[in-house]
DNA sequence: CTATGTGAATTTATTCACAGCA
DNA sequence: TGCTGTGAATAAATTCACATAG
């Protein structure tokens, strides 16, 4: 280990390896090879493989030469790095459809998180299971303190986004993942990382070839 | 104007820019103030005024100095240089949760998109009608060669994702926003942008305070 | 002989500071 | 006076090239 600063570049392709490198574990390493190469990761991923290699050394080194990285290995610290390790509870606000998507998607699991519960105002909805998770009324949202709870994920529309984040964050939730397409005033001590979907879409045109 | 390539960074700040002046114009300008400053743009996005000015600076100087932007010409060129002004026609394959949540998604039509069509192999689904689309069966996804749609949404489970991606390129589409989690190989003439929700979760406990 | 790890070189991006315009 | 636009300075990230380890 040389460098103790980690780019803010290499944090931000960390998830990409990590689902990579699940992947592959999963699916392309069919022999069930404990080792990947730099450049297999390169082929696998679209990345240059000095690149990886660079990423990887900020965090020390662990690779063998004339062998590769031991995949185990490199997930388990990449899920440190990222404090993926601890294991998050989550609790998912607004279950319409992108909320049912969500706390159906089997990824967070893989990553070390935890949706073990979801709220909605709706009274058709209050009540009802969906994927092992029974919805709560919104007004129950203050108990997330006592459960230790502190993600929140939030899926309603876009007028109602501020004053959901304005509950979760006193009930103690210090970091959200918002997927309404708006801008959420939050206090310094809370982390907010936002998702709209068009926005990605968005790009898509520009990096297309002409037609 | 001075410079006439555009660095990567800033095409990636783009969208985020075209967001925060629509969002202003709409919401945040109740006075409809035709023009706004970097300052303005700053502390509504969260990024330095300088970068901001530097950004804008590269395609082109139509700042006027002591006021501001004009909002409307500022979109009309953040658009174009996006090539989003042309207007472009996607069709969605995957009607399920999440693909249901993106057609109802309005968002899209805004920075010009239209989802013009929905897939799905379910009989149960096809002909049935969400958001003003008829879902069609899949097995007609050649259809789209004829209807000159040049971008295709994947929202299939991850197994049904490649072979997807296969018949939308064979029927002529050339960007492809996959949402499923996994690998897409196709030609270096096809761009795809990959969307997962779980990877955006997965950094924020890197940037969560601790606790 | 293969693949890592890393200093050094290069490229790219950010920040500053201020001249100049409305 | 207030805000833009931009060269110059600084900082950061990428790429290279190769010494070194298994």
């Amino acid at each position: 280990m040389r460098y103790y600063k980690i780019p803010d570049e290499t944090i931000r392709r960390l998830p990409a390896y990590l689902k990579g490198l699940v992947f592959f574990s999963e699916q392309g390493g069919q022999s069930g090879q404990p080792t990947i190469s730099s450049g297999e990761i390169a082929d696998y991923l679209g990345i240059n493989p000095w690149q990886i290699r660079k990423d990887f050394s900020y965090f020390g080194s662990f690779g063998t030469p004339g062998v590769g990285y031991n995949i185990k290995k490199l997930v388990k610290q990449i899920s440190k790095i990222l404090r993926l390790d601890v294991g998050h509870k989550a609790a998912l606000v607004g279950v319409g459809n992108l909320g049912s998507a969500v706390l159906a998607y089997r990824g967070f699991k893989t990553y070390g998180f935890d949706i073990v519960t979801a709220f909605d105002s709706d009274p058709k909805k209050i009540g009802r299971k969906t994927n092992n998770i029974t919805i709560e009324n919104i007004t129950k949202i203050q108990s997330l303190k006592k459960r230790n709870i502190s993600l929140g994920i939030i899926v309603v529309p876009h007028n109602a986004a501020q004053q959901t984040a304005e509950a979760l964050i006193k009930a103690g939730v210090r970091g959200i993942l918002n997927f309404s397409p708006c801008y959420l005033t939050v206090p310094k001590k809370v982390k907010v990382i936002s998702i709209d979907i068009a926005m990605d879409l968005v790009r898509l045109p520009y990096y297309m070839p002409a037609g």
